[in-house]
Formats: structure tokens, C-alpha cells, sequence
RNA sequence: GGGCGGUUAGCUCAGCGGGAGAGCACCUCGUUCACACCGAGGGGGUCACUGGUUCAAUCCCAGUACCGCCCA
């Protein structure tokens, strides 16, 4: 005898071990099967499970066990990512902690050593962690993106781009994370907006020059007349003005044409000192923004750096790594006077104008948000602040470390991305790659058309190093090894020279990048990745469509020959609390999906998910959802029981075919409809409507209706009646395990072998085939048959309950002038029907006046009650059932009388719309008559 | 400011050219031999607003309002 419930504590690893054990989440070796490959979104190896992986797992492992099931050959890549800087901080910090030297102290080699012996020790928590949840991924492939074969294929990609001018070295403006010291991409940038000021200085014109400003309103009436011996302009980071290169206003404003081409003065500085910059044009300043001046420091901002680049305007370095102001170089006054040649045409290299430090003395060394602090109080001292607005700015962060970025001119690596975009975006536009839901095309093509070069090295330890070795001259060797680069080396100078590697290493999407093939083992022809490259479906969030999904577009295509890593990239939504919100540790609205498995279980987790993921953005947790579907197993573990209690054993050579009864034969089509339907679903990667199916088809139909109707075949059928039934409950009882398996792994694993009857199983369920049901299996006549059983059940009950018949009084259920066919349908089910209707018999006869009437499929009924009845109430009640049924024909002969709507609408519209009528006013006719045959009473 | 998406039952969301749906919540009844993590029945919606296209619009188009997200 089952126990009364599931215990998902007791079951969960048991039948996981079951499952890994078997072998089943290898991919099947047979040739012939046709392949299907999910990569998995390597989580951070730092990492633990969090409810968006809990989502994605869950999808992925829905797609894999269902395609599993139909016979495909299925890979689950799994394995992990180093995830550079989040992992060399959770070792930095654990050092830390523990009081031990810091990173710098204990050296580059030491410290990678400590960074892998934490790997060792706790990489595999998150693996684990999805083990959890019941994923079944091939274990016995778990890669790491620092494994020797994966650094590899990085290596290669990196000589390989380079050698064909794709990667190169370049000093750009790069988003600088004081804090890690180092470059991080513009994607790992949060841009949020803080309480900050706006200043507003005066720039003073150079010699003491004065011109007319006059400002206008927008009909041309002058508003500010006035004779002024300065420029007006506003910033957010005065201590940027001491690496101004000039002031710009738009070519168009009339204000500051007077002084276009003189020069004005940067008013900071030890006076003596101060640098004279030119006022230019460019398209970039806005007329109705501040003053309509700004002034461009080319060195430490984005847009600036634009506008400096056009106009041939020198980008200064104020800060060093910390983002303090330089200290370094000659002093400020030399810089100064060097400066001040360059801008009045001097010639300078770029890397002389990066030595040049304008930072003057006074400033050197302070952090910048002191020497913010000290220029607007310099400023403002000599009287050249003309105000300061308080104002909401939007700020760059970094998203790992909390502090502002800062933009940096560094050398550093790039990658032409533009050029490898092409093709990514040429893929999806032939369909050869496609997204569900579609609308993520536009994402993903807005962004590959304005992509900007991809700058892929970090300043970080942890990671895989740029395999670039500098001679003494700073010549650099792009090569596979050091050897091979002492042998270019050496080819280039005639001699053996000292090498010194980059100290960097890449960004950690360089390697995720190449995730599709380099797990499968390339640059090696393995069979893995003859076999399963390209994957079938890539499935993650729309976060990472940018950093992941596109660059492993654009790595995937000019390395596996043009051939897309993933035919089909499904975009999960993203999963907020049950109010809405985005789920974040600072709001403190995370769920834990671990403990929601703790309590619940995996399957009710999974269910949760798999019924909420609709083709939209967004996905609502709520704990009472689960709660929900915990119900749900609880219910199909309760329907095995009755299976037990009831001799439901699979029957050894039974097929569906062989069912005669309607009620089973009517069971088989529902079952055939319902795996047809999730089959359908699943393929387009609706998971809700998949999921509701399969929940529909096992509790409103399976528990609530099936098992019902076989309740009196036990009770008191005849024994083939039995014995067919029994084979039939137990095989739609399979199917249903089976369609539930990708969805509740662990409940229909377990009820599989727990009903599988002393015969036993062939395989675990895992392994099953899905059902494989055509509509041959689809018998309409019965199907109708049970279809009118369930309307009239459900009808006799409604009029119970609303006339307050107490559940335990059994009536007489008469049809008078009943026809051969209705009198033998109703025999027929008689005993279900007096069952669930609680009826004492059915009668042929006239019903005694004052009997309840009932319509169901055109046919009248009429119920005696034991007392009289309330004629009134029920008049009502019939009253409103006609109310609607005019209603609806009312609204049929309108449009029917509609010549336009008849001469226009597709023909089989017009038929359903006559046949309907001609339904609705059958019906109207019989509750006329029930009507008529109630009113004689009262 | 630009882009994308949303607005349908009390809540969370499906549906998306021809009869308004689900789950949860709510109300009534129920200790019938699978299940109270249950069963039976029920109430509840001018499908945000305004125009347009169409024989027909919750569904398509345009605009408005409000709410999200992303990018400046």
C-alpha cells in the first residue's frame, strides 16, 4: 500500500542516484538517433543557486527529458565559469578575513594557487545545487572555462584573431573600476541616478577680451544684452577641468560666434600657470543645455572623447589607477608650458602627451573627489563660480564593485566586433538562428548595429592570460607559447631578447564566448562535437543576450566555419517577487529556491516555474502557486493509490486499441489530445500551455471524470468489463506519468515504479518513450457519448445544489418520450449516472407535476423533489437560463441577417454561426416546454 | 530625450480578428470506501481611454494616459 503522500525529502537523491547511476544523462550512443544539445549557461563558479537559475535549469531540463523521451540522442552540457573578477574578490576578501597577506603581497603564483584550491574545495556547490532541482545533465562532461582544453581553444581564438587583425592593442577611452583597478566593459556598467551638483564657472577669455552676449527668446526678442570677459560653463566633475583641451559650443549659436577661435583660460591652477584652450564648434554641444557650452576634456568622458578625436583636440590623464590625481612626471609648471605649445600646434606623440601631468602641484595625490572638492573651492575663492544647481545626475558604477567608474585612456586589447557582428547578424536575419520570442530579434539586432570595438582585457590575475610577450623595444608576439613567440621573437631581431608576457588576462566572456564548441572539444575534431554542434537551443535571460548570447554568435561563426552555435535561442522572462518588483539582495526580496525545494519539494519548484513561463517579460513568484502545485502531486500520487486499492496494474500486450467501453475509449482519445497538445507546445517552447495540459488532462480529467466513471465498473461490472478497465486506467495512468515526467521528474519516477505491478518495468521512467498517440486513437462517438454523461452529471448537480436538495437525498431522474437511442444511452451509463447525480433510478415515465426541469444537449429531464418546490424560484431559475439563451440567439440572427456578414465571412464561419442557432434555439424550445410544464403547477 | 514591453475577474496571468479563460483568493454545501494538500456548486470582467480599418475588434492600426525595463 502507497503511503499517503509523496515525501520529496525522503525520495528526491534516491531517485536522483537512480537516474545518474543508469546512465541515462549521457547521450545515447546509437548513431541513428537523431542528436539534440543544450549547453548550459555555465553559472559562476562563486556561484550559488538563486531563482533565476532555478527557472532556467528548469527549462532547460523540461526541453532535455521531453526530447530524452522521444528518442533523441540528448546532450546536457554542464560545467561552470571562472568569472574573473568575482572570484579573485571572494578569494582577496577570504584573505582577508583570515588575516592573511593580501593578493599583492603573496604574488601572482601563490595567489592563483589559493584562487584554485578554493575551486577545488567549492566550485561544485552551484553543480550540486541543480542537482537539486532535478537536472539532468551529462555530469561526466562537466568543463570549467579555465580547464586545459577550454584555455586552449582560448589561446587559439585569441592568436588566431589577432594573426587575422581582428584583436589588437590600442590606447582608448576604457571604463576604469578604481576599486579592482581595472578595465571592465561597458556592459558590466550601471548607470544610476544620484543627487549630484552642477557648477557653472567662468571661463575667463584670454588678454582680457570682451564681447557682446546677447541671448534671444524664441521669437527673437532679446532677453540678455550684456558685454562679458568670460564663457560660461557647467559641469558635474570640476576636478576634470584641470585635462580641459578646449571649449565647445554648436556651430549654430549666435552667442558665442564673436570669440569662435580665441582662446580662453581654464580658471584653476596656480595662476601664473593656467592653461589658454581654444573655443570651438561641433555638432555635439546642445544651445539649450546649461550655457550651451561645454568644455572637453578628451581623456575622462565618453562624448568628449568623440568631440576631441574630430577635432584633433589632445586627451590629457589626470588620474592613476586609484583614480587619484597623478603624481607622477615632471612638474606642472613645465606641463603647463608644454601644453600650452601643444594647443597652439605643436607636434606630440600620443604617448607624450599621456606622460604630461596637469595636475598641479597642490592637487597631486588627492583622490578625486577631494580634489573636486578643493577646485570648486578655488574657483569659487577667486570668484568664478557663477552658480551651483543641486540636480539628479546619472552616474556610472560598477556593478561588482559599487564604486564610480572612471573613463581612462589605457592601453589595452580590442576586438573588432564590428566586423565579426556581420555574420551574427546575417544569421538571424536568414533564420538560420531564431528567438523565442521573436520580439528579442530587435534587441539583439539594435545592439550588433551599434556595436562598439570589445575591449577584452582585464587588469585582474584570475583568468586566462593574454598569450602576448613584449620585447624590449615593446614590440609584442601574439602566439600560442612563449617558445613560439622566442622564435618570432628571435626571427624579428636576429637574436635571443628578453620577453615579458602581458600581465593581463581576458575578459571572462572571451571564453564563454566560445562555450558551444569549446566544450564539445575544439579545436580538436571530436566526435561530441561532430555530433552535437550546432546545439538546438540555447536557453537563457535577456540580460545576457549582449555579453553571452551575441558574442558566442559571432565566435561561433568564424570559428566553426559560418556555422551558428545554437539553431534556436530561447529567451526565458525574468522572475520578480510576488509584487513585482526585480528580485535583489539589497532589497532583501530573494527567494531562495533551495528552501522552497526544502519545504515543497523539486517538482512543485518546477512546476511553479514551467506553468508561469508565458512567451512575456515577466514572471510573478508566489509561494502559493507552489503551494498549488505541491497539491497537484499529491493529487496524482492519491489517483496511484486508488489504482492499487483498485487492481490498476499495466497488463502485459493491452493497447488502446482494444478498448471497447466508451468511457475507456473516451479516456484514450483524451490521452492522445493531450500528449499531441504538449507535444506541440513544448516544440514551440510554450511551457505554460505544455504544463496546464498535462494538469488539466490528469485533474480535470483523469481524477475528476475518469476515475469516476470506472468507480461503478469496479462496483459492479461485468469481469471482461473489469479486467479491459483495469488495462485502461493503468496505461492512461502511464501516459500521464510519462507527459508529467520532463515537468515532476521525481513524483512520476517514483509512482512509475511504485505502480509498475509485479511485471515490473522495462526501463526507468527517464528513459520511457513519450507517448506516441496519432488520432487514430481519437473515437469522436464516444467521446461524445461521455461528453453528454459529464454535461448531464454536471447540469442535475448544479440544479441540486441550488435548490438546497440535501447531498444525501437520491431522486428519480424522468425522461418522458424518450427515443430508443436516448433510453439505451441512458441505460447504459445508468449506473455512473445515479452515482455522481445521487440518483435512485432513472424513469421513462411522466414525471408528477411539479418536478424541476432540466435542459442538457437539447433533451429535457425533470427532477421530482421529495417536498414541493419553489415554483417561483424555479420559474427564475429557468427565466434566466432562457434570458441567456436569447441572448445568444439574438445576437446569432443579427448577425446571420447581417447580407454583408453573409456575403463576406469565410462559409464555414457563416455554417457554425446558422448551426449554433439552430443549436441555441433547440434548447430554447425545451426550456420553453419545461417552462410551460411549471407554470401548469403553479 | 530615444527604444522596447505592459494595461483582461479581488490577486497573478493566459488568450489576440468571428461564443470572455486558468490558477489562487472569495461564498455555499459536503466526514459517499484515492485524496480536506479533498469533493460538489456558485458569484465576480463596458478586456485602460479615444479614434480608425473591417461584414465583424479584447485581438489589427494611430493617438492619449498610466506602469515597467533598457539606453542616453
Amino acid at each position: 500500500m502507497l503511503e499517503k503522500n509523496f515525501d520529496p525529502s525522503e525520495a528526491e537523491a534516491r531517485i536522483y542516484a537512480r537516474w545518474e547511476d543508469s546512465g541515462a544523462f549521457q547521450p545515447d550512443p546509437d548513431p541513428d538517433k537523431e542528436p539534440y544539445c543544450i549547453v548550459i549557461p555555465p553559472p559562476n563558479v562563486t556561484g550559488s543557486l538563486h531563482i533565476g537559475h532555478a527557472l532556467n535549469n528548469t527549462l532547460q531540463d523540461i526541453l532535455i527529458r521531453f526530447e530524452r523521451m522521444r528518442g533523441k540522442a540528448v546532450l546536457w552540457q554542464a560545467g561552470t565559469d571562472h568569472a574573473g573578477i568575482a572570484t579573485q574578490m571572494v578569494v582577496e576578501r577570504q584573505l582577508q578575513e583570515n588575516q592573511e597577506p593580501s593578493r599583492r603581497d603573496l604574488g601572482r603564483e601563490e595567489f592563483l594557487k589559493r584562487v584554485w584550491a578554493w575551486k577545488e574545495k567549492s566550485g561544485d556547490t552551484i553543480l550540486n545545487q541543480l542537482r537539486r532541482l532535478g537536472a539532468s545533465c551529462d555530469w561526466t562532461r562537466t568543463r570549467f572555462t579555465m580547464d586545459e582544453g577550454l584555455s586552449n581553444a582560448v589561446l587559439k581564438v585569441f592568436v588566431d584573431l589577432h594573426k587575422k587583425g581582428l584583436i589588437y592593442r590600442d590606447k582608448r577611452l576604457v571604463n576604469w573600476d578604481p576599486k579592482f583597478q581595472t578595465a571592465i566593459s561597458d556592459l558590466e556598467v550601471e548607470n544610476l541616478e544620484v543627487d549630484g551638483h552642477m557648477w557653472h564657472f567662468k571661463y575667463p577669455l584670454a588678454g582680457g577680451a570682451t564681447y557682446a552676449y546677447v541671448e534671444k527668446d524664441a521669437d527673437g526678442n532679446v532677453v540678455v544684452e550684456e558685454t562679458r570677459d568670460y564663457i560660461s560653463i557647467a559641469t558635474t566633475r570640476p576636478e576634470t577641468m584641470l585635462g580641459d583641451g578646449a571649449v565647445a559650443v554648436h556651430p549654430s549659436d549666435e552667442r558665442y560666434a564673436p570669440i569662435v577661435g580665441t582662446l580662453c583660460e581654464i580658471p584653476v591652477g596656480p595662476k601664473e600657470h593656467r592653461r589658454l584652450i581654444p573655443i570651438i564648434t561641433d555638432e555635439y554641444p546642445d544651445k539649450d543645455f546649461g550655457s550651451g557650452a561645454v568644455k572637453i576634456t578628451g581623456g575622462h568622458d565618453f562624448n568628449d572623447y568623440q568631440v576631441a578625436a574630430r577635432n584633433n583636440i589632445p586627451k590629457y590623464r589626470l588620474m592613476d589607477e586609484h583614480a587619484a590625481m597623478r603624481s607622477d612626471g615632471q612638474p606642472y609648471a613645465e606641463a603647463a608650458a608644454r601644453a600650452q605649445e601643444i594647443a597652439k600646434g605643436a607636434d606630440a606623440t600620443a604617448a607624450e602627451i599621456d606622460a604630461l601631468n596637469l595636475v598641479p602641484e597642490d592637487y597631486r595625490g588627492l583622490d578625486r573627489f577631494e580634489a573636486r572638492k578643493k577646485v570648486v573651492a578655488d574657483i569659487d575663492a577667486e570668484g568664478g563660480m557663477i552658480e551651483v544647481e543641486d540636480k539628479k545626475i546619472m552616474q556610472p558604477f560598477g556593478d561588482r564593485s559599487g564604486v564610480v567608474i572612471e573613463p581612462m585612456l589605457t592601453d589595452q586589447w580590442f576586438v573588432d566586433a564590428e566586423t565579426l557582428a556581420k555574420p551574427a547578424i546575417q544569421a538571424v536575419e536568414d533564420g538560420r538562428t531564431k528567438f523565442v520570442p521573436e520580439a528579442w530579434t530587435k534587441t539583439y539586432y539594435k545592439w550588433m548595429t551599434n556595436i562598439q570595438p570589445w575591449c577584452v582585457s582585464r587588469q585582474l590575475w584570475w583568468g586566462h592570460r593574454i598569450p602576448a610577450w613584449y620585447g624590449p623595444d615593446g614590440r609584442f608576439f601574439v602566439e600560442m607559447s612563449e617558445v613560439d613567440a622566442r622564435a618570432a621573437a628571435k626571427a624579428h631581431y636576429g637574436d635571443d631578447v628578453d620577453l615579458v608576457q602581458d600581465e593581463d588576462v581576458l575578459d571572462t566572456w572571451f571564453s564563454s564566448a566560445l562555450w558551444p564548441f569549446s566544450t564539445l572539444g575544439w579545436p580538436e575534431k571530436t566526435p561530441e562535437l561532430e555530433r552535437f554542434y550546432p546545439t538546438s537551443t540555447l536557453v537563457t535571460a535577456f540580460d545576457i543576450i549582449f555579453f553571452w548570447v551575441a558574442r558566442m554568435m559571432m565566435q561561433g561563426l568564424e570559428f566553426m566555419d559560418g556555422e551558428v552555435p545554437f539553431k534556436d535561442v530561447y529567451i526565458t522572462p525574468l522572475v520578480l517577487d510576488e509584487k513585482g518588483q526585480k528580485m535583489s539582495k539589497t532589497k532583501g526580496n530573494t527567494v531562495d529556491p533551495l528552501e522552497v525545494i526544502d519545504v515543497y519539494g523539486a517538482d512543485a519548484m518546477r512546476f511553479t516555474m514551467a506553468s508561469q513561463t508565458t512567451q512575456g517579460r515577466n514572471l510573478r513568484f508566489s509561494i502559493q502557486r507552489v503551494e498549488g502545485n505541491r497539491n497537484f502531486g499529491t493529487k496524482i500520487w492519491n489517483a496511484a493509490r486508488f489504482a492499487e486499492m483498485n487492481g490498476v496494474t499495466p497488463t502485459a500486450g493491452w493497447t488502446p486499441e482494444q478498448a471497447t467501453l466508451p468511457v475507456n475509449r473516451w479516456i484514450v482519445g483524451e490521452v492522445a489530445k493531450t500528449a499531441q497538445a504538449v507535444t506541440r507546445e513544448l516544440e514551440a517552447f510554450r511551457f505554460n500551455d505544455a504544463a496546464n495540459a498535462g494538469y488539466r488532462y490528469a485533474w480535470n480529467t483523469y481524477c475528476d471524470w475518469y476515475l469516476e466513471l470506472i468507480k461503478p465498473v469496479f462496483a459492479e461490472g461485468s469481469a471482461a468489463e473489469q479486467a479491459e478497465t483495469r488495462a485502461c486506467a493503468a496505461w492512461a495512468f502511464d501516459q500521464l506519468l510519462k507527459i508529467l515526467h520532463p515537468f515532476i521528474p521525481f513524483i512520476t519516477e517514483e509512482l512509475w515504479d511504485k505502480t509498475a505491478g509485479e511485471a515490473g518495468r522495462d526501463s526507468l521512467l527517464i528513459v520511457a518513450p513519450w507517448p506516441d498517440v496519432g488520432d487514430e486513437l481519437i473515437d469522436a462517438a464516444s467521446a461524445d457519448d461521455i461528453d453528454r454523461l459529464v454535461r448531464l452529471i454536471t447540469e442535475i448537480r448544479s440544479v441540486r445544489a441550488e435548490m438546497n436538495v440535501p447531498p444525501g437525498e437520491k431522486l428519480t431522474l424522468h425522461v418522458a418520450g424518450a427515443d430508443q437511442a436516448a433510453k439505451a444511452w441512458l441505460a447504459r451509463h445508468d449506473e455512473p449516472l445515479k452515482r455522481l447525480a445521487r440518483l435512485q433510478a432513472c424513469s421513462f415515465d411522466e414525471a408528477p407535476k411539479g418536478a424541476v426541469q432540466i435542459v442538457a444537449d437539447s433533451v429535457a429531464y425533470a427532477l421530482p423533489l421529495g417536498g414541493a418546490i419553489d415554483v417561483k424560484a424555479e420559474l427564475a431559475r429557468l427565466d434566466k437560463d432562457i434570458a441567456k439563451v436569447d441572448g445568444e440567439i439574438s445576437r446569432l440572427v443579427k448577425k446571420l441577417s447581417n447580407a454583408k456578414f453573409v456575403a463576406n465571412a469565410p462559409d464555414d464561419v457563416v455554417a457554425g454561426e446558422r448551426e449554433k442557432q439552430a443549436e441555441y434555439e433547440a434548447q430554447r424550445a425545451k426550456l420553453d416546454e419545461a417552462r410551460a410544464r411549471l407554470a401548469d403547477v403553479g
